[in-house]
DNA sequence: TTCTTATATTGCATTTTATACAATACTTAA
DNA sequence: TTAAGTATTGTATAAAATGCAATATAAGAA
C-alpha cells in the first residue's frame, strides 16, 4: 500500500514546483515527474497544466486533490486503529537536525524513543539548521532538533531538550584573551558570525544593545567552522556552548566574559502542533522528560 | 496507486483461501502470499491467522477489511468522477468467455466496444464456459460472455447477445441420418454428451420428458470435441448450432429433428448487477444494440 | 532581439521490487 | 501412520522505479 504517490501528488498541489515538492518527498525532481505522469496516465486525466516554467492543478487536479486528502487521513486513521490494537507503536518518523545536534542530542532522544519504542523507525536528515523549522512548517519533516526562534511560528509545537548559553570565544593562547574588549571598545575585535540565523540575529542585535559596531572578519556557515577559525586564532567567534562541549578543538579556545549576556539557546523539538495527534509523533513528546 | 493488493486482500478475507483468492486475483498463490506479508509488515499487525490449513481474519484484519472496502469504494468513486470530467472512458476491464465465444461473439462485442471507446482495454480470460457464471458471480471477473442458466443468481444481470437452438447431430454420412429414433426410440443411438453444464442438463430433461434412457456413449469436456466426435461418426451429438456455424466440420454432420426441441441457448453478457453502475461496465451493456 | 536563468522532462544505467515455479513444511483427517 | 491439501519459502527472472546527466523550453534580462 504505497500512499507515497499520493503525499508526493499532494505537495505538489500545494507547492507548485516540481522541484521544491521533489525534495519535500526525499525524491528526485525527476522520480516526482515520473510519478505524477503515471498517476495521470493511470486516471487518464492530467492533473497539472504545466510547462518548463509554471504548474498548475487542472480541475481533475483539484478533485482528485480533495480525494487524495481524504485518502491519506483515511489511511492515517487506519494505521492508528491498527497500532493501537497492536499495543506496539511502530513506524516511520522522518526527523532533521543539524550535524551538530545529531552529535549533541541526537543519541539522547533516540535511545529513549527506542527504549520504548523498538519498532519505531526513524528517517534521519542532516542539513543547515536554519532550515530545520521552515521544513517541519513545510511538511517535509515530522520533527526537528532546532533552537527556539525569537517568534515560534503559530501551529508549531516545541519541547525544550536544553538550554546552551551562546558564548564569545578566543583561541586559548590569543594575545586578546585577557584583554577586557567591554573597556577597549570592540572595533579592533576581529569578529567571526554565522552567516546567517538566529546566533548572528543575537549577535547583531547585542552589538546594536551595546551601541558597537562589530568588526566582522568572517562570515562563515557553520558552528564547527567558526570554532576552527577561532582556534587558529583569526579573530573572535559566538557559538553555542554546546557545540564546544562536543568540538574536538574546545581545549584550544576560551570563553570570554561579555556584558551583558546574550540570551541562551533553547534547543528542543519542533513539529507541527497536529501532528501531535499522532502517536507516533506524541511517542517522541513523552519520551522526553 | 496500486489497489489490487487492496484487492487481492479483500479477496482474501472473503474466500478465506490463498489458492482460490489468488486464482480470483490472477495471480500465484506465492505472490498473494507476499503480497498479503508485506501488507501485514508494514502496518506492523497481523490480519489472517493462517496455518497451512486454515485462514481468518484477526481482530486486525476485520477493522482492516472495513477500511480496504471503503478505500477501494473512493477509489472507484474518484475514478469515475475523472472520467466523467475527461468526457472519454478509460481503464480496464476482466471478461471471461470460452474459446467457442471468442470465435463467435468476442469479435462483434469488441469491435463495437473499441469502436465507441478506444481507451477501455479489455483483459480476457477464456476457459470452461461452465465457470463463466461462478467466476462472474466470485468478482473474479467483470464481464462475462455465457449462456444464460434457467435460474438466474439473484443479483447477476444479463444481456442477450444471440439466442441458438440446441441441435442433435449425427454424421453427415452416417446410416441413422435417415432414421426416425423419435419412431425406433432412442436406445440404439450412441449419444454423445456433455460432461455437465446447461446443455448436458438439458439433455437429460429432455430424456426424462419423452421417457426414455439416453445410450451414452461418451461424456466429452468441450463443444468442439462433441462435433469432432460426431463428425466421426461415433454416434449423436447435442451442441448449440452457433458451435456448428464456427466450426470447421460442420460440413462432415447433420442435424436431425427431433420433438419436442430443446429450449434454446440464450447468450448473453453476464455481470453483477451492482458493477452496471460503474460507466465501464456499463458501456459494454450499451454498446449491444 | 538575443542571452541567461530556471526548471520540467527524458535517455539510460542501476537498483529495487515483484513475480512465479518448484520445493518445502506443516495440518488435518482417513 | 499415511496421504492429501495448502500456505510458505528459496531462488532465478522479470518488471518497475530511481537518479544522474543531458535536454528542451519558457520567462525575464540585457
Amino acid at each position: 500500500m504505497d500512499q507515497r504517490v499520493l503525499k508526493q501528488f499532494v505537495t505538489l498541489a500545494e507547492s507548485l514546483h516540481f522541484g521544491r515538492a521533489a525534495e519535500a518527498s526525499h525524491v528526485s525532481p525527476s522520480t516526482l515527474s515520473r510519478s505524477i505522469q503515471r498517476l495521470e496516465d493511470e486516471l487518464g486525466i492530467a492533473l497539472f497544466e504545466r510547462n518548463n516554467r509554471r504548474v498548475s492543478l487542472t480541475h481533475a487536479g483539484n478533485l482528485f486533490l480533495e480525494y487524495a486528502r481524504h485518502s491519506l487521513a483515511d489511511w492515517d486513521a487506519i494505521r492508528n486503529t491498527l497500532m493501537a490494537a497492536s499495543g506496539e507503536l511502530h513506524g516511520e518518523v522522518s526527523m532533521y537536525c543539524s550535524v551538530t545536534a545529531s552529535y549533541s542530542f541526537l543519541f539522547d532522544i533516540l535511545a529513549r524513543v527506542r527504549q520504548r519504542h523498538p519498532r519505531i523507525e526513524i528517517k534521519l536528515h542532516t542539513g543547515d539548521p536554519e532550515d530545520a523549522v521552515s521544513r517541519v512548517l513545510a511538511g517535509t519533516e515530522d520533527i526537528a532538533i532546532a533552537a527556539r526562534p525569537d517568534n515560534l511560528h503559530a501551529g508549531l509545537a516545541f519541547r525544550l531538550i536544553d538550554v546552551s548559553p551562546l558564548v564569545f570565544i578566543v583561541a586559548h593562547d590569543h594575545e586578546l584573551v585577557t584583554a577586557n574588549p567591554g573597556q577597549t571598545g570592540w572595533s579592533d575585535w576581529p569578529m567571526i558570525l554565522s552567516e546567517r540565523g538566529l546566533a548572528r540575529s543575537r549577535v547583531d542585535r547585542w552589538f546594536r544593545t551595546i551601541g558597537q559596531q562589530p568588526n566582522i572578519y568572517a562570515q562563515v556557515a557553520g558552528n564547527e567552522a567558526i570554532v576552527s577559525m577561532v582556534s587558529l586564532g583569526f579573530g573572535v567567534g559566538v557559538v553555542p556552548r554546546i557545540v564546544l562541549e562536543n568540538s574536538p578543538l574546545s581545549d584550544k579556545v576560551a570563553t570570554l566574559d561579555v556584558e551583558p549576556g546574550l540570551a541562551p539557546y533553547e534547543v528542543g523539538l519542533v513539529t507541527q502542533e497536529k501532528k501531535l495527534a499522532s502517536p507516533l509523533i506524541a511517542a517522541f513528546w513523552a519520551a522526553l522528560k
